[in-house]
DNA sequence: CCGAAACGAGAGCACTGCTCTTGCATTGTC
DNA sequence: GACAATGCAAGAGCAGTGCTCTCGTTTCGG
């Protein structure tokens, strides 16, 4: 399962070697994040990275069987901290409304400082790669905060979703009810909640790729109300 | 203005020179088209046209300056073509509920059949590469025939916008709202109208990068649905 | 008809991902 | 402690890329 090299991160090294295979290997890693940070993804090159480091391309290699492998860490790594970011956002005192548009900003805040992160995560798929399995509980996070505030919501009663057309309840996949299941949410929530998601996604990609050019004056604001208007679709008490 | 060389594929060719030159160019344009539809932008290399039209790599270049250029050529055709099946999909005369579906129907066809052309025009802008100005018009023909339905729908006094937080007019930009003038669109109406056009690419766009993997089980009836609801959040009659 | 412009082909530069071999350092085991 | 096994870094090399430059050839317009 775990068969990447790079999850010696997480274990404690032991020897000597270990020990210095972890670090060469979070340095690698940051070096190429830097890289991707400042060019993208498109730019970064495993010899660019070694170049950085100081050593010979070929043992990079020993570390990251593929540019594949090193862009997959990268992929994590993001999801992980928009997750993170997106988490510690939420309030979970506040009330729904404000700790809808806490996380939607917080989100859109860490978008726009690591665009290129969020294109390797939201943007087109590199051409023959296929995201591993580690990616897509990583990948949870930051639509499952969504979820929860509209949960919490909905045990507090005050989650009342607008009239409108009603999602046949087929289209939605039975694995993704059945894990929203202990929120006890009704399909046609489920469907909003991922229209939702797809609109957080969406709205920041427009901005980042550069397709509200001439469309928006201004972002923040128009990003403000596109929550509103959305958490108001879910129900959520926006006026 | 018009500095791009494919511009003489437009303009009547006079001597045989300039002739074998506009057949050449859309030879070239051709086979980088059925290229890209198979492998990719990513892919696409100017080298591979060359041997595949049994020329020199440096004779392309008499064609596009660059691969950029060469790119730029086939995202206006992108453009061109998801543009008009959306205009060939609208039937002004019948309701605006089903000319509403059709078009973002005929979007879903032309994107899924063109996955790779639609990520060149909706996904992640190339690292380096500016859109230029050529762009923009045609980039517009496919939302316009969205704006068009709910002119229309507007004009019969079908368009009723359910209640919810307004837009702020502030923050769509003056020239957009000018644009639509003629329309007579409230700045609140543009504000759903480009929400609209942004939901279209964006599901299109998660179905298309597999994020709606485990997600959703049929993803035709799921993006009905989509439609639906954002026609309805637009004050189309759909129940 | 002749000079100028356009053209095709080839060599070459700097770069990429990746593989293979070679030699050195570290490790664990008799 | 000696020794084999393993881990590791470096270099050369392969096939591919975008792009430039040069060098003959072809074509066009005055």
């Amino acid at each position: 399962m775990l068969s990447f090299r790079y999850t010696v991160l997480m274990n404690a090294p032991k020897t000597a070697r270990e020990r210095a295979r972890a670090e060469l290997t979070a340095e690698i890693l940051a070096a190429a994040r830097r890289q991707l940070a400042e060019s993208g993804s498109a730019l970064l090159s495993l010899r660019s990275v070694a170049r950085e480091l100081g050593m010979a391309s070929s043992a990079v290699y020993r570390y990251f069987a593929s540019r594949d492998d090193l862009l997959t860490a990268l992929i994590v790594q993001a999801y992980t901290e928009i997750g993170e970011a997106a988490e510690n956002a939420d309030l979970p005192g506040a009330a729904p409304e404000e700790r809808w548009l806490a996380v939607w900003r917080a989100v859109r805040e860490w978008s726009l400082a690591h665009r290129h992160e969020y294109a390797l995560i939201f943007g087109t798929p590199v051409p023959g790669y296929v995201a591993p399995h580690i990616t897509v509980e990583v990948a949870g996070r930051m639509p499952l905060t969504l979820a929860r505030i509209c949960a919490d919501a909905k045990g507090a009663g005050s989650l009342n979703p607008p009239s409108g057309p009603v999602c046949p309840p087929e289209a939605i996949e039975p694995a993704m009810l059945q894990m929203l299941a202990g929120e006890s949410f009704e399909p046609d929530e489920v469907a909003r909640l991922i229209l939702a998601w797809n609109r957080l996604v969406g709205i920041i990609g427009y901005e980042l790729h550069g397709h509200l050019q001439n469309v928006t004056a201004d972002d923040a604001l128009f990003f403000d109300h596109t929550a509103r208007s959305e958490g108001a679709d879910l129900g959520l008490p926006f006026r």
